[in-house]
DNA sequence: ACGCGCAGGTTGACGCATCATCCAGATTTG
DNA sequence: CAAATCTGGATGATGCGTCAACCTGCGCGT
């Protein structure tokens, strides 16, 4: 189910609009940064994804004109990531529409009673993995 | 927090037994083919893949000595699919060991209970995902 | 003051997934 | 019977994600 409901809701975001979902949570977290700015290990945390993964895919966003990398003052190694206008309009145009399947394909479709449930037994998940992840680390 | 679960799991297959995930899920549908060959189409319908990344993970998996293609009789343009030795020795390996994982994170830790409901959310979603696809069709 | 570790980030190689396109043989249709 | 169509499948290009290795300054200990 989790893979059918990804397929439709990418695959929705990139024939209209020409987004991957990748794109489109980079997109998200940038444009709802009250700066515009963010460091990428900002978005790492926000996103949990690869520190590799955040690089690469911001050079592709970057190449698509989505994106910009400027020197960050006050921390002349790094980089801040900045919305360009392009990358700003495209996720305005899309994200009711995104939101609207979202909600339409999981949020209703769940219902309020059993996405409640459904979160108390995802924190349970992660609650396991956490501990395997302990056990392995000093055992 | 699928995300997290996949990725462990995945990460313990490949890690332990130099398995990904969908090579395990090849192996375990033929292992469990009681002639221990299907035709790729099957396969298909077994993993619900595109018949494309069906036919690029076989041509993959053949080079690495875990299945064979093997003309069919009785249908002279098409192979079936059979399990090597060495794929039959991979999945006997792993399959414990992942089973006992999917157990702990995911089937423990989510609870009867709580396993019930998420199965009903899951199915209401795909009900949801079908309706939208039928109205696409002839819409 | 200097060396060294480490956090933040980049790069390259590789495997994986999708899309579009193509192919052969079988089946339908005119 | 011939032409269009359908089915099962292969292939190439491209984008994505992971791993391993590497680079670079900052800060810490001595």
């Amino acid at each position: 189910m989790q893979r059918q409901l990804s397929t439709h809701l990418y695959r929705h975001l990139q024939r209209e609009f020409g987004l991957s979902g990748s794109d489109y949570e980079i997109l998200v977290n940038l444009s709802e940064a009250p700066t515009g700015r963010m460091r990428a290990f900002e978005l790492g945390e926000a996103t949990d994804w690869e520190k590799s993964r955040m690089s690469h895919h911001l050079t592709r966003m970057a190449q698509r004109g989505l994106v910009r990398r400027e020197p960050c003052a006050e921390d002349t190694r790094y980089a801040d990531i900045v919305l360009t206008d392009e990358g700003r309009a495209a996720i305005a145009e899309a994200a009711p529409y995104h939101a609207a399947n979202v909600r339409a394909w999981f949020i209703d479709a769940v219902g309020k009673e059993r996405l409640e449930v459904l979160e108390d037994a995802s924190e349970a998940v992660l609650v396991a993995l956490a501990e395997h992840d302990a056990r392995a680390e000093h055992g």
